[in-house]
DNA sequence: GGCAACTATGTTATATTGTAACATAACGAA
DNA sequence: TTCGTTATGTTACAATATAACATAGTTGCC
């Protein structure tokens, strides 16, 4: 398993206008719309690895001169999260963009405690292992919530 | 790996006084107090293998004779998430009594879609496979939250 | 272009979930 | 028994989320 790309130092200029970009070209596939409050909620949310409150993003929108009230932002994230670009982090009460949208499947978040940045990864092997063993006590999983809390390697391990 | 008990038919009665009596001895031994609220609290979701919500709890509590006030409900839960007597659902915002006060070590929920109930399962090499595929990415966990929905054996695959 | 159907947004109001803060009461050790 | 501690009652409010309906924009069809 390589570093989690939101824990490492990297071109984050680049990686957001990719990550949009990849999402742009989904919509056109999907034939879905992606209108400026949408992409702007979700451009917010691509300004960090870090997750932000429904209302939090919600007053960034309407620094953007978008309306102040909570069905905007409550929609909006609706609509990404229901064609996976963004995860909601149900520990949290907060809303995280998915970094791979595409190859995004049963994704866990490393949520680190110290500087809050949240690495979605996805870990096959792990997920596989717990779904099996849901399955021989007799469960069918549908839908997974997995949430990691911890440090991430940047951050000193008594923070 | 065995059945879930949630998932099976038990003799319920004798599963919930086992799990008080269990929760009892704990109090005992690390000096604390199992208070009527909080021990009614306990009852009341011992009552069942579902999770309930704290505004529920709350109106059961009232019944009993408590202030109907949510800081008594949320104290009293607080109390035993402390203690490990109570575990929150963080997917549904809901408390559900914890089946092995004890034994209890990084529990997995799998929670049915149909009929509501919900097992704790255990499943340490679910938990070692996903803390190290973390480790592996430079993530130190201290906490999981893990909660599978789906169906439960009991319960058609088409409900 | 004009119209109908659909989709998205604005807006008001309210539901649901959870805490802060301080007053009162019960308990437990000296 | 009295003092410190722990627990509960109570008021008030914060934070999170949705229902419902009005308005506006978009799309496809003629």
């Amino acid at each position: 398993m390589k570093k989690a790309l939101a824990f490492t130092s990297h071109d984050h200029k680049r990686c957001r206008r990719a990550t949009l970009a990849t999402v742009e070209k989904i919509c056109a596939e999907r034939n879905i719309r992606l209108t400026p409050v949408r992409r702007n909620t979700l451009e917010i949310l691509l300004e960090t690895h870090t997750a932000l409150g429904a209302y939090e993003l919600l007053e960034k929108l309407s620094q953007s001169g978008f309306c102040d009230k909570p069905p905007v932002v409550y929609r909006a994230l609706g609509f990404l999260m229901e064609q996976g670009f963004v995860h909601k982090l149900e520990r949290h009460n907060a809303f995280v963009a998915c970094s791979e949208p595409k190859k995004c499947k049963n994704p866990c978040f490393l949520i680190c405690r110290a500087c809050s940045r949240v690495a979605e990864q996805t870990m096959p092997a792990a997920h596989t292992e717990l779904v099996s063993a849901a399955n021989q006590a007799g469960f069918i999983t549908q839908n997974s919530v997995i949430e990691l809390s911890g440090l991430c390697a940047q951050c000193p391990s008594d923070s």
